[in-house]
DNA sequence: AAAATCTACAACCGCACCAGT
DNA sequence: TACTGGTGCGGTTGTAGATTT
């Protein structure tokens, strides 16, 4: 039986109180970052490791960029979103200052249901059957989806109101997507991204491990461009 | 003004991965 | 090769504050 990562008794729980917080900062200054299983005994504080990782990485880190995400942050989160699906540090990764849990959070709290308003599915990003076909009194879709700039517009085409997160979530549920065909086919041609994948601050590789890493990296490269087949939002983008 | 409901986000939990033995 | 411990990741929960009824 696998111990537990960190003793339950007498441990804290719960929000972090700036106490706390200084503890971690003042060791972590002192003796930098690594062995979160030891650090809190360390630090004296009544932490688990995890809790304590978690709290300098999503909250204390000098380097984090806090406040409302850019319009450009938005926008390049949706497009990573279609890329890499639920690969919250990946995406977080290409954002500078943002953590995988705010970016997380972000994409449920507003990204989601902004999308789910438009249509979209934002499992798939596919457009669902439920919005009313294009026509020039109701033409969010087919503006979005044929819009050859970002979604920076996409808050001034939700006409039909929806009331709560709950009516989101139900017909979202309740939609199934009418564009497979037209994505698997022929509009998945028109496609026309740059997927250069840009490694943050990349390492000095040498043999064994370069080619390791440009293994990963053509792997990656095949799954995107097997989620660009039906991914219509990254349409937007072009 | 109070109760109910919603929203945003910090924090927790469990699992998977990886390196060391 | 199997096992173990440490770490990282993604899903989920808890809750304070805001908004609506």
């Amino acid at each position: 039986m696998r111990k537990p990562c960190c003793e339950k008794e007498g441990t804290n729980k719960g929000a972090w109180s700036k106490q706390e917080d200084q503890k971690l900062i003042d060791y972590i200054k002192a003796h930098g970052e690594g062995c979160w299983r030891s650090l809190p005994k360390a630090a004296g504080l009544h932490r688990c490791g995890k809790s304590c990782r978690l709290r300098w990485i999503n909250y204390l880190r000098p380097d984090i960029k806090r406040g409302n995400f850019e319009q450009d942050e938005e926008d390049l989160i949706i497009k990573l979103h279609a890329l890499l699906g639920n690969r919250w540090s990946l995406i977080a990764g290409r954002l500078p200052g943002r953590t995988d849990n705010e970016v997380k959070n972000y994409w449920n709290s507003h990204i989601r249901k902004k999308l789910i308003k438009m249509g979209i599915d934002p499992n798939n990003h596919r457009l669902n059957q439920i919005i009313p076909r294009p026509n020039p009194q109701n033409d969010c879709v087919s503006a979005a989806a044929t819009s050859s700039g970002s979604m920076s517009n996409i808050s001034a085409c939700t006409k039909a109101p929806i009331k709560s997160s709950r009516e989101i979530d139900q017909r979202a549920s309740q939609a199934t997507s009418v564009l497979e065909d037209e994505t698997s086919g022929s509009s998945s041609r028109d496609l026309n991204l740059d997927l250069t994948i840009a490694f943050p601050n990349p390492p000095l590789l040498v043999g064994e491990e370069m080619q390791k890493n440009i293994k990963g990296s053509f792997t990656m490269a095949r799954e995107i461009e097997t989620n660009l087949q039906h991914s219509p939002t990254l349409a937007l983008f072009r």
